[in-house]
DNA sequence: CTCACTTATTAATCTACATTAACTATTGCC
DNA sequence: GGCAATAGTTAATGTAGATTAATAAGTGAG
């Protein structure tokens, strides 16, 4: 199994002696995942948080009227899921699933805590990714609440322009809360 | 100076020896904010995350048109800044303001960054304190794309009772992402 | 290659919420 | 205690974005 991203997403923030590579990897759970399959189902207990190493998710919950809302993507290099349900060992409250034919590396939350436990800079490692993912949350919210649908989009793009070409315009609009009608009313009002 | 209360949100997750503690106190610095001052600018650097000792903030942008957006409350007991500009080290995104008269400890950047060094366990710390920001970040999110505002404000009403007698309720129509107005009618609809 | 299915677009109509404005509590300060 | 400022409410009118429906353009399995 290729571990090299993952481990090389690891080390970007902390470093690891062989050793410790070793264990962490061997907590890996690696799975392959064919586009339009869940790694993960609202309301079910959500016991791993899931390393994208090849393919797109993306998470999602209904509204109160039943209709999907994207919640969050995940491409390659990035961490997915249910934070609430995985550390508050709560049912998810979204899914999650597969837009591509995906692998992904899955780690247990009672190996989580253990490695936590036996190689503490991973509590640093992880203060780092929710930090960032907090960090990139607020900004979310901020953008929200400050802009209108346009330049909500044209944010989008510029800030994930890799996301365009592999994931559906209508998941692109769920995420950005309007109808894919809506927004292709937005994209057609821009020339060029 | 009566670090009680920190030091009691601390050793919440992990466990101090009293050395620690000493070392900890002595990086902060304790403020008094009268009501309607700022103890953080827009556009201004971020040098510090603030704890709430005594007191409410609320941090806002501006948005398209001007006005003001709210974008977090913080009462007794919780933590506060603009978290992008304080880890990223660039100019803040949103101003924080004393809703009433109130005491913070401000921790510095850099020191906040010798303190993960000299006790490694304030990662863990920050680890959880991030974890729990990015979860109710994320609930929130969800809130916003699957709840109408009738039943935002009631789950908000829910979640933090604390605030409601705290906080003007302009602030928390802004933060719902409405009008005060139209938060009135939606709090008209309700009978008892 | 093709037929079925999914995704994207366009347009007419509808609605949740915004805007403006006027009025009514509250709050706080001399 | 009074009065200016701030906060909250109500109502008429306006608009961003939803809904519905129909069409067009991709995409994929056999």
């Amino acid at each position: 199994m290729d571990y090299g991203n993952i481990l090389k997403n690891v080390n970007r923030h902390i470093s690891l002696k062989k050793s410790e590579e070793n264990y962490f990897t061997s907590l890996l759970i690696p799975r392959e995942i064919e586009a339009k399959n869940l790694i993960l189902v609202e309301n079910k207990s959500c016991k791993h948080i899931n390393y994208v190493h090849e393919g797109v998710f993306r998470a999602y919950s209904h509204d109160h009227e039943g209709k999907e809302r994207t919640i969050m993507f995940a491409v390659n290099d990035w961490w997915i899921t249910d934070i609430h349900g995985f550390f508050m060992e709560k049912p998810a409250l979204m899914s999650v699933e597969a837009i591509e034919n995906s692998v992904i590396f899955q780690l247990r939350k009672t190996d989580l805590e253990k490695l936590f436990v036996e190689v503490s800079r991973f509590e640093r490692f992880f203060r780092i990714l929710m930090q960032n993912s907090y960090i990139r949350e607020q900004l979310r919210t901020r953008q929200n609440l400050t802009m209108q649908t346009e330049e909500r989009y044209n944010a989008f793009v510029t800030k994930y322009p890799q996301f365009i070409s592999r994931i559906p315009l209508k998941y692109i609009a769920s995420y950005l809360g309007v109808t894919p009608q809506f927004l292709s009313v937005v994209r057609a009002r821009k020339p060029l």
